[in-house]
DNA sequence: CAATTAACACTCTAATAAGAGTGCTTATAA
DNA sequence: TTATAAGCACTCTTATTAGAGTGTTAATTG
C-alpha cells in the first residue's frame, strides 16, 4: 500500500486561508478576547487557535467552525456555497440534478 | 503527558458542517463532476471528498480549500470573516486593535 | 518605567485524518 | 432492458494534526 506524495496547495489556496486566518484574529480583537479565551471557549488548544490564525493549511474544519461559532459567525460558514448564490451553476434546477455524474469515456473525464 | 478528549461539537457546528458537505455535492454535481473527477483535480483522495460531502467534521481547511479552488469558489473562503462584513466587531479601527488582549483579571476572563 | 502576561516558537507524542483497497448497490445512458 | 461505473460502506495502515509542555519576547497597563 503506497501513500502517494500529497501535491503542495496552488497558491490562492494557500493565500486564501492565510487571509482567513488574519481575519480571525482581527475578529478576535475586535471581542477583545485573547487566543486562549477563544481556545478555551471553543473547546480547543491555544496551539491550535494560534496555528490557524497564522496561516498553517492544517487546521480542520470542525474546529474552524467551533471558532465561528464562538465567535458568533457559524452561518458564514453554513452558508458559504449555499444554494441561490452559487452563481456558476445555475443551468440546473437542483430537483433534477442526477444522483450520479456519468461521462462518456470515464479515463478521459478525469 | 496526558491528552484531554475532545468535546464535542455543539449541535449547530456540526449541523452547519453538513449543510457545507450537502453543498458542495450540489455544487460538483451542477458541473457535471464526478466524486474521482473532483478528487483528482483537487489532488486529494477520492474517499477524502466523500467524507467531506457526507458531512464528517473531520476534514481539513486546506482539502476544503482546494476543493473550493476546483469548483472556482475559493473566493468565498477567503472573505468567509472579511473585514467591513463583520458586523459583530465594528466598535474599533483595526488599525487601533491591540495585537495582545488583557484582562483585569485573566482567570475570570476564560 | 516596571511588572505582568499575551503571544510566539519550539518539541514531543497521542490522537486523528486520509490514502488505498475491496466488495456491493443501483442510477444512468446506450 | 441491460451493461457500466458512480457512489457507498467498510477495513487497514500510514501520514498528519493537535494537545501538552517549556522557554522567550515584548505589548500593555498600572
Amino acid at each position: 500500500m503506497v501513500f502517494m506524495k500529497r501535491y503542495p496547495s496552488p497558491d490562492p489556496v494557500t493565500r486564501a486561508i492565510a487571509k482567513l486566518g488574519r481575519d480571525i484574529s482581527l475578529a478576535r480583537r475586535r471581542r477583545r478576547l485573547s487566543q486562549a479565551s477563544l481556545a478555551d471557549r471553543s473547546g480547543i488548544a491555544v496551539n491550535t487557535v494560534r496555528r490557524l490564525e497564522k496561516g498553517e493549511p492544517s487546521g480542520s474544519i470542525e474546529h474552524l467552525a467551533r471558532i465561528l461559532y464562538v465567535l458568533g459567525e457559524l452561518e458564514r460558514l453554513e452558508t458559504l456555497l449555499d444554494t441561490g448564490t452559487d452563481e456558476l451553476g445555475l443551468l440546473m434546477m437542483d430537483e433534477s440534478l442526477p444522483q450520479r455524474i456519468r461521462t462518456r469515456q470515464s479515463k478521459a473525464a478525469l
